[in-house]
Order: structure tokens, then sequence, then C-alpha cells
DNA sequence: CGAGTCGTTGATTCTTTTCAAAGCCCGTGG
DNA sequence: CCACGGGCTTTGAAAAGAATCAACGACTCG
């Protein structure tokens, strides 16, 4: 499906200082640590964990996608965070999970022991840091989307949504213009608290007024990226 | 207006052990640290910073309360969290505030470097490990909010609002039962992603269902608390 | 006491949800 | 290779919840 690739940032590294310089620069012990921890495979849909299940591994992802997701008692869903390939998935909890985690698509992630992680970081502050980084890139995601969530509308939020994948392929030297969805049309109400109906209509909109292209439903083009932006960010007069 | 202290942590820590105990356990370099920092007092209404801003401090609340919000270019607002004595503002992000920060109302803050901070928590991994736990609940915060904004009705946003006002109160002794609003109607409006019109409304739902009192605007008795436990929990069947 | 801010209530409008049905894609099996 | 079946997606019509617009009332501060 998508053609995922090891978290970007540790091949830039890798790249750029040799596989030994790697530990030069913060956080590398884990690093060399995470590339040693067991890898686990999980199958599309297959869950991680379960909030409340006891908290013995931090996860880092490697490949594919995993959403990360709080419920209520009545089944409603809200999907706090999909974790990409470089991505750790939790981080900050305490004894038990807080969220779910289930892969979108296939997906390898690494293991790593929570009371070992517990212990390095307490003596390393460099990999005390590190984490204390990587939760502060979580907790600024986490209120971007509070943000979108409360006060965007539906094709605002879509875009806002598109928008974010674009500027992540960016980022990982990947054509922004072209979008693949590894989430269903279900997820992605669930992250940005609409329905499917209303996701797929937004999509409709969008494609209407030139700023998309659907290949496939999961296959996005984007032709128009600054109208795009402007509707992300909300400077553009709605229309229809 | 609201009879704030000195956040309940540190005033427990010093009740338990004494001033001299604290540099015994976790963190509590910081503490020392956190008292001897210049205090800064600010109106009700007052900024802290914008974001966008330099951040050249880290801010603890000692007294009142401060709202965390970000904007969209059109004015649109999301409080995306709410820092009461004890929390404390700007962590994690990186050279910039990512949001800006507002006194609700009279409020007492401790000021510590940025930079410093940062040397300490680089060297100290007892530091480290405290502020990471801090912004670890911060993040919980922000993804239980989201589930709030994103999956519940305007009442049960409104009860669970109150809900955690409320457990607040337990876990600082103080009455669970009596329940006192610092913000106004627009703050909690742009909390929990509804109008003041809205908000109002479902105050007077809550009331006439029996589940609060309202005394003055400001000023909650709660009547029913497991009914307004269940309604936040989303476990209620929906009333007029 | 008057001005102004904040909060409540009512009527109406609008966006999104809900309910319903049809279309599409993909894998399976004849 | 094509027909069949099931899941996912799209589209349409009706309903609901919250927003908007408007006015009034309450409390606060000069």
């Amino acid at each position: 499906m998508l053609t995922m690739t090891l978290s970007p940032d540790l091949e830039a590294k890798e790249a750029a200082f040799g596989p030994d310089a790697i530990d030069a620069d913060g956080g590398c012990a884990l690093n060399k640590r995470l590339r040693a921890a067991a890898p686990r495979l999980l199958q599309a849909r297959e869950h991680l964990f379960f909030e409340g299940d006891h908290k013995d591994c931090i996860y880092q992802v490697e490949r594919g996608a995993v959403c990360l997701y709080k419920t209520l008692p009545d089944g409603r869903r809200q999907i706090v965070d999909f974790a990409y390939p470089g991505d750790f998935i939790g981080l900050g909890s305490p004894e038990e999970h807080v969220f779910s985690a289930q892969a979108i698509t296939l997906t390898r992630l690494r293991c790593l022991s929570a009371s070992l992680l517990d212990e390095v970081a307490r003596h390393d502050p460099q990999v005390c840091m590190m984490l204390y980084r990587a939760l502060s890139d979580q907790l600024f995601a986490a209120r971007d989307l509070l943000l979108t969530v409360g006060q965007r509308s539906a094709t605002e939020r879509l875009a806002a949504f598109l928008m974010a994948l674009s500027r992540r392929n960016e980022r990982n030297f990947v054509d922004p213009m072209r979008i693949v969805l590894p989430m269903t049309r279900a997820d992605i109400a669930d992250f940005l608290s609409l329905t499917i109906e209303t996701v797929s209509r937004s999509f409709t909109k969008l494609r209407q007024s030139g700023i998309i292209d659907l290949m496939q439903s999961s296959f996005v083009i984007v032709r128009n990226r600054q109208t795009l932006e402007q509707l992300a960010a909300g400077e553009a007069r709605e229309f229809k």
C-alpha cells in the first residue's frame, strides 16, 4: 500500500555521520538500544494494546501507521493521534495505557521495556531530554488537533488534515502534492470528529473546487496547494 | 474571588517533611529554585505572553488561574488548557511560545529562565523527569479535552468540565460539591468549543434537572454528583 | 444612579448528523 | 476470465443540535 520507510530522521543522521557518529549526539544511546530492541509485526486492524492495559512496553514505529484513540463507554471514538515511522507510542502515561493503539496498515515496531527505559532515562539526561522532546511534539500535535476539531468547519478540518500530511511528505523528501491515505474514511472521521459521510462530502467539495483530485479514495493529488493551505488556516471565505 | 492557595502538592510535601526534607525527593532542586525565582503579578485579563513571542521564561502558577489558547487568523479562539496553582506554563515548546497565555483572575507566578531551566534539566535527571511528568500530565489533559470536544454533546461537555473541577477540588482537599468558576462564560465556551449562549443554556439545563444549583453565575453547587458524573462520562441518556 | 459588561432567554438559521440507498473496488471462486 | 459478495465510499433527503441574531436582565464600577 503505502511505501513507508524507516524514520527519515534516523536515516538522515546515519547518512550524514555514518552509523558510529550517531552516539555523539543527543539520545542516541537510545537509538542504539532501539535498533537492538525486539521487533513486532502488526497486521492491519490489529491492536497493539487497549486503554487500561498494563504498560510494559514503549514502542517506536518503524513502518506502517498506528492510530491512538480514546473511547466513551457507548463506543464513541476519538483518535487522538496517528503514529508514523519514527514516532513513539506510549510515552508519558503512568502504569496503564491511557488510550488504545491499533495498526492501520501492516506495521512494524520496536518494543522497549518501559521499566528499562525509565531506568535509562533516570540516569541519562540525554535520553531523558530526547523523550521530553518527543512528548513535547505530541503535546503540540494534540493541541493543534484540538484547535482544528474545536474551531474549524468540516471542510477546513479536512484541508488541515491533508496539509499536515503534505507537510509531512515534504519533511521526508516525498512529493508533497501526492498524498497517500493509509487510513479509512472512518479513521479520518474519528480523527477530525466528523462522520464518514461528512468526510466524504468534504472530499467531494475539495475535488469539485479543483483543489484536489481523488485518484482512488486513498490517493489524493493536490492541485492547488495555496488554496488548500488557506482553507486549512481558516483564511479562506468558505465556498460551495 | 476564588480563594486560591499555593500548590497543594508543595504544601503537603512541606507539611510532611519540613522545608529541608524537600530536597531529598525528586525534582526539588527545582522547587528550591522556584521559590527563589522572580515572582510576577498579573491582573485579570492581562496577558503573560502571546503566541510567537520569544520564550525566555517558563512559569509556574502560584495563585490565580491562566488560560492558554490558540487562535485562527480570523479570531476564532480555542483555549487548550487552564493553568491552576502548581501548574507549569510554557514547557516543551521550542524557541517561541506556541500559544498565548492570559490571566483569568489576579494571578501570581514564578518566572524561571528558560535557558537556565534547560541547563539544569540537561544535567539533573531528577529535574528532567519532573518536567517530563508535568508535560505528560498536560498531554493527558489535552487528549482528554480532545475527546470531550470531539465526541460529547454540549451538556455532556459542560458536565465533564464541572466534574473535572470537582475532582480537582477533591485532590486539593476542598469541598467537591462547591465549585467556583474563576473564568467567564466566554472562556468556558472557547474551552469547550461552544458559544456562550450554548454554555448558558447547558447550565440552565443542568440546573433545571436538579443536577446543579447556580448561586451566582460563577458559583456552582453540585446537587447530584452521580448523575453529573454519568453525563460527563457519556453514560446518561440525554434528557431535556 | 447610570453606563457598561456579562449572562440568560427566545426565535430563527445553518451545518452537520442521521437514516437510507446505491456505487465502487477488490478478492474469491466458479 | 468473469460473476458474486462484502466492505468501503459516495450521494440524497430529512432531522437534530448548536450557532446566530436579537433583546432583555443582572451585576459592577465609577
